[in-house]
DNA sequence: TCCTAACTTGGACTTTGTCCAAGTCAATAC
DNA sequence: GTATTGACTTGGACAAAGTCCAAGTTAGGA
């Protein structure tokens, strides 16, 4: 993640404390931490960062597509720093728990043309669900 | 959409006004509304009808299985009334309009055992993403 | 026609997110 | 090192989407 911060310095970001707290909040695999999560995370660190900073922040990664925005279930969105390799969610309907998964094959190519309706198709999200280990009858 | 009232009074719903009005609007192909569209044209025809029945009707048919809960982008969720026949969603990054999708193969099938982590999975969501002919450049 | 459990209502409340004016500070220039 | 300034941060007000509840209404069976 710390080569993050150097791509967004090389962008002209201006590196405050606040945003150094908030890249690191979400470095990791399998990251997919709510807005309110990562504020409660960086606060541990920071404790007078701002809600309206951690938003502005997030906003200003996926833009620069630094991160990704996740909305899986029409509560909070999910931020996922995994940005720069393709996968897909796999969530567990129990216990909501999320993992980046890779299928075989691109989903793109499973939409016939037929089925386009004249639309510029330009990508697929594979949301999998199902009952992770813990949660298995 | 009359075979639902029918479904639903054999599984004991008592059948209200209000009930009545909330499946007559959600009948019809390519039909994604929000609860607050629901509910607008559910008050066109039964003014007194409340927000909070408007949810609880539609949680209940989520429950039942009518109408599948649609989480798009994070901010409402649509209803979709297309329950009973598999279908994806495709959708235009300009103006958000929905169609119903019908891929080919089964989505659950690109996902290998070895990218499960244990999970049982059950089922695949996609959303393709995309420009419609309005939209378009 | 009555009765009652089920349904509906409106309003208060929660969660998630946006907006803004005022204050602070990182990075450049000197 | 210091000054400067525009970008960044802050807290609080606000908005949108949804939930909850006590009180009132009603569908459907007796």
């Amino acid at each position: 993640m710390s080569d993050l911060l150097e791509r967004l310095r090389a962008r002209g970001w201006r590196l405050t404390s606040q945003r150094r707290v908030v890249a690191e909040v979400l470095d990791g695999d399998h990251v997919h931490l709510t807005a309110d999560e990562v504020h409660a995370r960086a606060a541990a660190r920071l404790p007078e960062i701002s809600r309206a900073t951690v938003y502005n922040t997030l906003g200003e990664l996926v833009t620069l597509g630094e991160v990704l925005e996740v909305a899986t279930d029409g509560r909070a969105k999910r931020y996922d720093p995994n940005a720069h390799r393709a996968h897909q969610h796999l969530i567990c309907s129990g216990c909501g728990a999320i993992r980046d998964v890779h299928p075989q094959g691109d989903p793109l190519a499973a939409l016939p043309a037929d089925e386009r309706f004249g639309f510029a198709v330009t990508a697929a999200e594979v949301t999998y669900r199902g009952l992770c280990p813990n949660c298995r009858p």
